[in-house]
RNA sequence: GCCGAUGUGGCGAAAUGGCAGACGCAACGGACUUAAAAUCCGUUGGGCUUAAACGGCCCGUGCCGGUUCGAGUCCGGCCAUCGGCACCA
C-alpha cells in the first residue's frame, strides 16, 4: 500500500478575512505623520479657541517587563474611542499617554540581573510603546511624560517644596505658606513633616511602606511580611484634608462603589473625647488623665474598665510594681508581632492588668485600667472606655478576664422600672440605638439625644468634648530604595532645610550597587560624595514613593514642555477649566487605585489648588473603572495558571481594528468578563463583511471599490436602519455602552449585505460610526471610497459626526400586541396613533383575545399607545 | 462580621415596568465546491400536543413572598459568587 502525500496548500498559515494587514501600518505611520491627534496649546498659532475642550485619560501604565497584557487596552480602547468620537463632534481632545516609571519592580529586577533600572526601563518604555502604537490609539505623543525623565522630577520635587513649605490653617480650611503661621515652631504644622512613627517595614524589600501598600500584613508588590517598627521618617499630612477629601467627593462624578471605598477608607467617626482621671492620689496630683474616644458617650455610665494599647506612653506611669513582670512581658511579646500575626492572632482577646485604677467621670466609680492589643495606638487615642454591654470586643474581653458588665442602653422604649438590669440574661452585646438606662443625667433619652446631653455635660464640666476622629493615617512618605525621586532637603545640625528651587532638579546619583541597606539607611546614603552637600550640611537620602510622579502627572500633560513651570496657567486653565469641579473629563481605569493613586492625587491636586497653582479644587471630574478581563478559564490571569493572553497574537491573527472591537464587545466595560479567542474571530468576521460590503476581489486576486456603491438614494426601510443606527451608536458611546454600540453596527451591516445596490451615503454614515472603533479599515474604506465619490474632507478624521433625523424613524405602522391578563396571545398591526377607544375595541374583536375570553367576564382593557393592548378578565 | 457589586440559553450578553434572549460565539442543517476552507441562507431556552409539518398550550431571568392590568426590571426576606474593609472604640 502507498501512501500519497500531497502538499499541503492550506497550511497553518491562516488566510486572513480581510486584508487588515496591508493597511494598518500604513494608517498608523499616517498618523503619526501627519502628528493628526495632536492638540495645539492655547497660544499657539494652530490653537482654535472657539472649540470647546474635552480631557480624556488613561491611568498611565507601569511599563513592567512583561509588556502589555489584555487588560490595559480595554481601557484604553474606551477613552480612544471617546476621543476620536469627540474629535468629530468638535472638541479639542486632549488625549496622552506617558510612563509611571519609578517603582519598586524595575529595582528588584534591576537587583536581581545588575542591569541600572534606567536601562530596563527604557527598554520596557520602547516596547509598551509600540504595542500601545500597534492598536493604533489616537494618543498626542508629543505630549508624552515619562516620571523618571529629570525634567519631569524636576517639578514632582517642586511640588514636594509646595507641600513642605506650606501648613494647613484650621481657621480658613486650606492651605497656607508657611509664613502665614504665627506659632513658634513652623516645622510642627509643614504639610512634609519628620516624625518617628511606628511604621511598615518590610526586610525584604529593605524599605519602609505606606498603609495603603500593605495588604493583609504582607507588601503589596512582592508579597513579603511587613513589621511594626519605628524609625524616622517624611510624612505628608494628608489627615488635615481628611474632611474635604470626603465632603468634596460629593461633585464628583464617580461610582458611588468607588467613593464609598473612599469614604471607608478616611473612616470618619463623629463622638466625644472623654478624659479619665486616674484613681491613685499621687498619680492624680500629677495630672495624669487618660483621654479617650469614644463614638457612644452616652454608654459612658456602661464604661466599666478601661485598656490602653500596648505602646501607650501612659503605661510607664501607672503600673503598680507587682503587675509590672506581666506587663513588660506582654508588651515585649506583643512588639514582637507582626501585623499579620496580631490579626492572625485576633481571634482570642488577651491581655494583661495594669494595678492601676481609674474613675469614671460620670458614675465616679472606680474601674481598673487593662492593657491589651486589641486598642490600638494609631487610632483615636490608643486608649479606651471599656462598655461590654454593649460593644462585642469590649464584652468578648470582659468575659474572659470576668469583668464586670452594665447595661446602659436599652433595646426597648422607656421602661416604667428604671435602673432594672437584665444582666443575667445578657447574651450579647447590644450595639444598637436605644434608650439610656442606669444613668442618671440622660436617663430615658433616646440615643441620639443621650449623646447630646452628655457631650453638653462633658464640656461643661471639662471632662471631655466632641470630637471627630479618622481612621486615615497621614502618608508615610519616604522610601529607602534607589529607583525614586531624591528629596529636595538637606540636613544641618539634625534640622531639615529646603533646597533652593534654582537647585531643582535633584538627580540622583550614579550607583553600581543600589541594593537596600538591610539596615534601614537608604542606599542613596551609600553615594558619599553625593550625600554630602557642604562641611555642615547633608542631603536627605530617602526617596519618595512610586506614587509621587503619578499624583500630578494629569497636570504636565496640559503642558509637558514647559521649563519654568509645573504646567503653564493658559493650559492648564484650559485643559483643566470648565463649570465642574474637577478638571479631567473622563478617566478609565481599575479599581485598584481607588484609595491609593486617587486619594493621593485628590490630597496634592488640593494643596496645590490652595496654593493658587491651580484653577479647579479636583483633578477627576468623571471616573470609570474598567472590569478585570479573565482568562479563557474563566479565571484571573496569572503567569502560574498559564491563562495570560498576550494582545499581540490576537492582534497578529485578527488586526488591531478587530482587537479593539473585541475589547470592547465583549460585555459592559465596567463588568469583569472572560477573554475569548473564538469571539475575537467573531469581531473580525463583522470587520470583513463591512469590507466585501464595499469591496470586491477581482480576477488577480486585488481588491476593488464594489459596483455596488452607488449615488442613489436609501429607500425607507434603509433610512431607517441608517438613523437608527446613528441614534444608538451616538447615545451608546455618550453612555460608554461600547458593546451594544457595536452590536448595532453589525445591524447595519447585516441589512446592507444583500442589497444588489448600496447608497453611498449610506456607507459613508457606516464609515464614521465605525471610525472611533475600527479606524484603520474605516480610514482605509474612506479613502477607497474617496477615489470614485469625492468628497471634502478627504480624511475621515476630519469629518463631523453625523445627525440622525427624528423623522426616518417613524413607521406609519405599528405592531400592537394583544394580552389577555398580561398573556401575549397575538399581534395586530395598526396605523400609528390610532386612538386608544380604537385598539381596545380591535382588541376585543380579535378572534384569539376572544378565544381567552370566552365565558369570562371583561373587567377592563389597558391600552398602552402604539404598544400594547391588555385584556383583564375575572 | 461589616460594606458594595453581580446572579438571564451550551457560552459572552441584550432588554425607558409592556413580545425575555437583540448582537455575537458554539452547535446543527442547507447552498456553493471534485473536496475542504472561506462565504451565503436557515434552525437553535425547556417541556407537552401532533403520524409529520403548520399550528397550539404550559413552564422559564438564583430562591421565597409582595406591589401591579402587566415584573428580568420596583419592594421585603433569603441563598450563592466576586470585590473591598476588617479588633477603627
Amino acid at each position: 500500500m502507498t501512501i500519497v502525500s500531497f502538499p499541503r496548500f492550506m497550511s497553518s498559515e491562516r488566510r486572513k478575512p480581510y486584508p487588515f494587514d496591508r493597511f494598518e501600518s500604513k494608517w498608523q505611520r499616517i498618523w503619526e505623520e501627519r502628528q493628526e491627534f495632536h492638540a495645539p496649546n492655547p497660544g499657539v498659532r494652530e490653537f482654535n479657541s472657539s472649540k470647546a475642550k474635552f480631557y480624556v485619560l488613561d491611568m498611565f501604565p507601569y511599563p513592567s517587563g512583561a509588556g502589555l497584557h489584555v487588560g490595559h487596552p480595554e481601557g484604553y480602547t474606551a477613552t480612544d474611542i471617546i476621543a476620536r468620537y469627540k474629535r468629530m463632534r468638535g472638541f479639542n481632545v486632549l488625549h496622552p499617554m506617558g510612563w509611571d516609571a519609578f517603582g519598586l519592580p524595575a529595582e528588584q529586577y534591576a537587583i536581581k540581573t545588575g542591569q541600572h533600572p534606567a536601562i530596563t526601563t527604557r527598554e520596557n518604555v520602547a516596547k509598551f510603546k509600540s504595542q500601545l502604537k500597534r492598536i493604533g490609539f489616537s494618543y498626542d505623543w508629543p505630549r508624552e511624560i515619562n516620571t523618571t525623565d529629570p525634567g519631569y522630577y524636576k517639578w514632582t520635587q517642586w511640588i514636594f517644596l509646595q507641600i513642605y513649605n506650606s501648613w494647613f490653617n484650621p481657621a480658613t480650611n486650606k492651605a497656607e505658606p508657611i509664613s502665614s503661621y504665627r506659632g513658634d515652631n513652623p516645622d510642627s504644622v509643614r504639610l512634609a513633616y519628620v516624625a518617628d512613627v511606628p511604621v511598615n517595614w518590610c526586610p525584604e524589600l529593605g524599605t519602609v511602606l505606606a498603609n495603603e501598600e500593605v495588604v493583609d500584613g504582607k507588601s503589596e508588590v512582592g508579597g513579603f511580611p511587613v513589621v511594626r517598627r519605628p524609625m524616622r521618617q517624611w510624612m505628608l499630612r494628608i489627615t488635615a484634608y481628611a474632611e474635604r477629601l470626603i465632603d468634596e467627593l460629593a461633585g464628583l462624578d464617580w461610582p458611588e462603589g468607588i467613593k464609598l471605598l473612599q469614604r471607608n477608607w478616611i473612616g470618619k467617626s463623629e463622638g466625644a473625647e472623654i478624659d479619665f482621671e486616674i484613681a491613685e492620689r499621687e498619680m492624680r496630683n500629677a495630672g495624669s488623665k487618660i483621654r479617650v474616644f469614644s463614638t457612644r458617650p452616652d454608654t459612658l455610665y456602661g464604661a466599666t474598665y478601661m485598656v490602653l494599647a500596648p505602646e501607650h506612653s501612659l503605661i510607664d506611669l501607672i503600673v503598680t510594681e507587682e503587675e509590672w513582670p506581666a506587663v513588660r512581658e506582654y508588651r515585649e511579646r506583643a512588639a514582637r508581632k507582626s501585623d499579620l500575626e496580631r490579626t492572625e492572632l485576633s481571634k482570642e482577646k488577651t491581655g494583661v492588668f495594669t494595678g492601676a485604677f481609674a474613675i469614671n467621670p460620670a458614675s465616679e466609680e472606680r474601674i481598673p485600667i487593662w492593657i491589651a492589643d486589641y486598642v490600638l495606638l494609631g487610632y483615636g487615642t490608643g486608649a479606651i472606655m471599656a462598655v461590654p454591654a454593649h460593644d462585642e470586643r469590649d464584652l468578648e474581653f470582659a468575659r474572659k478576664f470576668n469583668l464586670s458588665v452594665r447595661e446602659v442602653v436599652s433595646p426597648n422604649a422607656p421602661v416604667s422600672t428604671p435602673g432594672r438590669s437584665v444582666l443575667p440574661e445578657l447574651r450579647a452585646a447590644f450595639t444598637g440605638e436605644g434608650v439610656a438606662i442606669n444613668s442618671p443625667i440622660i436617663d430615658g433619652l433616646a440615643s441620639e439625644e443621650a449623646r447630646k446631653k452628655i457631650s453638653d455635660w462633658l464640656e461643661k464640666e471639662g471632662k471631655g468634648k466632641r470630637a471627630i476622629n479618622y481612621k486615615l493615617r497621614d502618608w508615610l512618605f519616604s522610601r529607602q530604595r534607589y529607583w525614586g525621586e531624591p528629596f529636595p532637603i538637606l540636613w544641618k545640625n539634625g534640622k531639615h532645610h529646603a533646597l533652593m528651587e534654582s537647585e531643582l532638579p535633584i538627580v540622583p546619583p550614579e550607583l553600581d550597587d543600589f541594593k537596600p541597606t538591610g539596615t534601614g539607611e537608604p542606599p542613596l546614603a551609600k553615594a558619599r560624595d553625593w550625600i554630602r552637600y557642604s562641611d555642615d550640611a547633608t542631603r536627605e537620602a530617602n526617596t519618595m514613593p512610586q506614587w509621587a510622579g503619578s499624583c500630578w502627572y494629569y497636570l504636565r500633560f496640559c503642558d509637558p514642555d514647559n521649563e519654568s513651570r509645573f504646567v503653564g496657567m493658559d493650559a492648564e486653565e484650559y485643559w483643566m477649566g470648565g463649570s465642574k469641579p474637577g478638571g479631567v473629563d473622563l478617566y478609565v481605569g481599575g479599581t485598584e487605585h481607588a484609595v491609593l493613586h486617587l486619594l493621593y492625587a485628590r490630597f496634592w491636586h488640593k494643596v496645590l489648588f490652595d496654593l493658587g497653582h491651580l484653577s479647579k479644587p479636583e483633578p477627576f471630574q468623571r471616573l470609570v473603572n474598567q472590569g478585570i478581563i479573565l482568562g479563557e478559564d474563566g479565571q484571573r490571569m496569572s503567569k502560574s495558571r498559564g491563562n495570560v493572553v498576550n494582545p499581540d497574537d490576537a492582534i497578529d491573527a485578527y488586526g488591531a481594528d478587530a482587537f479593539r472591537c473585541y475589547e470592547m464587545f465583549m460585555g459592559p466595560l465596567e463588568q469583569m468578563k472572560p477573554w475569548n479567542m473564538r469571539g475575537v474571530e467573531g469581531v473580525s468576521r463583522f470587520l470583513a463583511r463591512v469590507w466585501r460590503l464595499m469591496m470586491d476581489e477581482n480576477q488577480a486576486g486585488d481588491w476593488e471599490l464594489s459596483r455596488r456603491i452607488q449615488e442613489i438614494a436609501p429607500d425607507k426601510s434603509q433610512l431607517k436602519t441608517i438613523h437608527a443606527s446613528i441614534r444608538k451608536v451616538t447615545e451608546d458611546i455618550e453612555s460608554l455602552s461600547f458593546n451594544t454600540a457595536i452590536s448595532q453596527m453589525m445591524v447595519f451591516v447585516n441589512a446592507f449585505t444583500n442589497a444588489e445596490k448600496i447608497p453611498v451615503s449610506a456607507v459613508r454614515v457606516l464609515l464614521i460610526l465605525l471610525d472611533p472603533f475600527a479606524p484603520h479599515i474605516s480610514s482605509e474604506l474612506w479613502e477607497k471610497l474617496g477615489d470614485k465619490f469625492a468628497i471634502e474632507p478627504a480624511q475621515i478624521t476630519e469629518q463631523p459626526w453625523p445627525a440622525y433625523n427624528e423623522r426616518f424613524l417613524i413607521e406609519d405602522e405599528v405592531d400592537i400586541v394583544l394580552q389577555v391578563n398580561g398573556k401575549v396571545r397575538d399581534r395586530i398591526r395598526v396605523p400609528l396613533d390610532e386612538s386608544d377607544q380604537q385598539l381596545e375595541k380591535m382588541a376585543l374583536a380579535n378572534a384569539r383575545v376572544q378565544e381567552f375570553v370566552a365565558g369570562k367576564t371583561i373587567r377592563k382593557a389597558v391600552v398602552v399607545r402604539n404598544k400594547l393592548v391588555n385584556v383583564v378578565t375575572n
